[in-house]
RNA sequence: GUCCCGUUCGUCUAGCGGCCUAGGACACCGCCCUUUCACGGCGGCGACACGGGUUCGAUUCCCGUACGGGACG
């Protein structure tokens, strides 16, 4: 429970459904570290692990009345997460932490504390859904019922075992219902909050700056990006950057250089310490490998698969072909060229609604760099 | 050191006496979108080098003063 709308109504969907409830909040973060702090050195306002929220979410399960625990988390959080996400930045690529967290962090030790108290199912505030093919033996994963708010792009590492007790109770409702159903159990307190967003440890958005700040606070500054050249797709130098971490493939806005057309982010080449940039045409491509690949509706298929799949979150799912290979990886292959696929971003494999599988787009070392 | 040419928003430019309270593109800023990073949509900031003329009227015409190109020195 985070304390927002979204779980508190799943909590208050399934108490009316008469099941017996145990509520936890996960402490993933200090937020007072000082690392999420502003100018004057006060901590930044936060939408994550505050005490506001915490507070927020005990007050619903006293309303709800189920017993309610706060589980100190940041220890993993902090190795499998934030580092990791830090780590990645440093090398070129563009992280999305939220994936993991779900799938190792919460998931993960949700599952544990559920072993442990006898729970059945493990319930979260996600818009997406689970079902039990009983003839293939296996739990089935499905884009939320209403399209705009479905998450199960955040879920595709889930596995079987995690399936097998997940439970998503506003996997069939929209944002408006959810709201409702917060309303219709008097939880005022949270049913008017507004959407969280942004990455939750890094409030105000600034996450070059929260690079900064924890390699600072890690003795560990020397790590950090220095400036470097901006190139066009020629190798000739037409600008300066601050630092790679400051970028991502497809962005236009903050590359600072007036052209006669917009200028996007095409390549970032750690090594070189040299951001590519180019046209929007230039972003375009259609085929790239992913890493850690989860099968969720089979196990590693044996021939290539038809699917849908999407390259980050807001991207609409494209059709493509989809290879396993060996050590979990697959080479994904679309009908039509994609916009800025970028490594570091996480894939998922849709056919229809079900999700198929995912995985982690990584850099692709035969792509040539227009050699 | 005689004679030519050029000088417009941060950048590249449109303009060829009233349609210009100067238009566009890119950049920048803000908002919206959004449980990642982005994209995108909408909006905003922002310039006629300077001083004189000529005209009812000058960014546009003329004359000078400051910075950029041309086989005489």
């Amino acid at each position: 429970m985070s304390g927002g709308v979204d779980s508190s109504a799943a909590a208050a969907i399934l108490k009316e459904q008469g099941h017996e409830l145990v509520g936890f909040t996960m402490q993933l973060w200090d937020q007072r570290r000082g690392i999420n702090v502003d100018e004057n050195g006060d901590p930044l306002p936060s939408r994550c692990c505050s005490l506001d929220d915490v507070y927020d979410a005990r007050r619903v399960a006293e309303e709800l009345e189920f017993p309610f625990y706060v589980l100190n988390l940041e220890r993993d959080f902090e190795r499998d997460i934030v580092a990791p996400f830090v780590t990645s930045y440093l090398s070129g690529e563009t992280p999305i932490p939220c994936v993991g967290c779900n799938s190792r962090l919460k998931f993960a030790s949700l599952d544990r504390l559920a072993a442990s108290l006898g729970c059945e199912k493990v319930a979260t505030g996600h818009y997406a859904r689970v079902e039990f093919d009983s003839g293939a033996n296996r739990y089935r994963l499905l884009r939320g019922r209403d399209q705009q708010k479905d998450q199960s792009y955040f879920l595709w590492e889930l596995t079987q075992a995690q399936l097998s007790r997940a439970l998503f109770p506003l996997g069939e409702m929209s944002k408006p219902e959810a709201r409702d159903a917060a309303r219709q159990h008097h939880l005022s307190g949270v049913s008017e909050k507004k959407e969280s967003q942004e990455i939750c440890f890094v409030p105000d958005g600034d996450y070059a700056g929260f690079i900064d700040r924890y390699l600072e606070a890690e003795n560990a500054s020397d790590r950090l990006p220095g400036a470097g050249e901006i190139v066009d797709n020629n190798g000739r130098v037409i600008g300066r950057h601050e630092g790679i971490h400051r970028y991502t493939i497809g962005q236009r806005r903050g590359i600072g250089i007036a052209d006669e057309r917009p200028l996007y982010v095409i390549n970032i080449d750690a090594n070189r310490n040299q951001v590519q940039v180019g046209s929007s045409e230039e972003l375009l491509s259609s085929e790239f490998t992913a890493a850690g690949v989860n099968w969720i509706d089979c196990d590693d298929p044996q021939e290539p698969v038809h699917a849908e799949v999407r390259v980050r979150y807001r991207h609409t799912a494209a059709p493509a072909t989809i290879t396993a290979l060996a050590n979990n990886r697959a080479r994904v292959v679309f009908d039509e060229p994609q916009r800025a696929i970028t490594p570091g971003q996480a894939t998922v494999f849709y056919r229809g609604d079900e999700v198929v599988g995912g995985g982690w787009i990584v850099k692709n070392c035969e792509i040539a760099r227009n050699a």
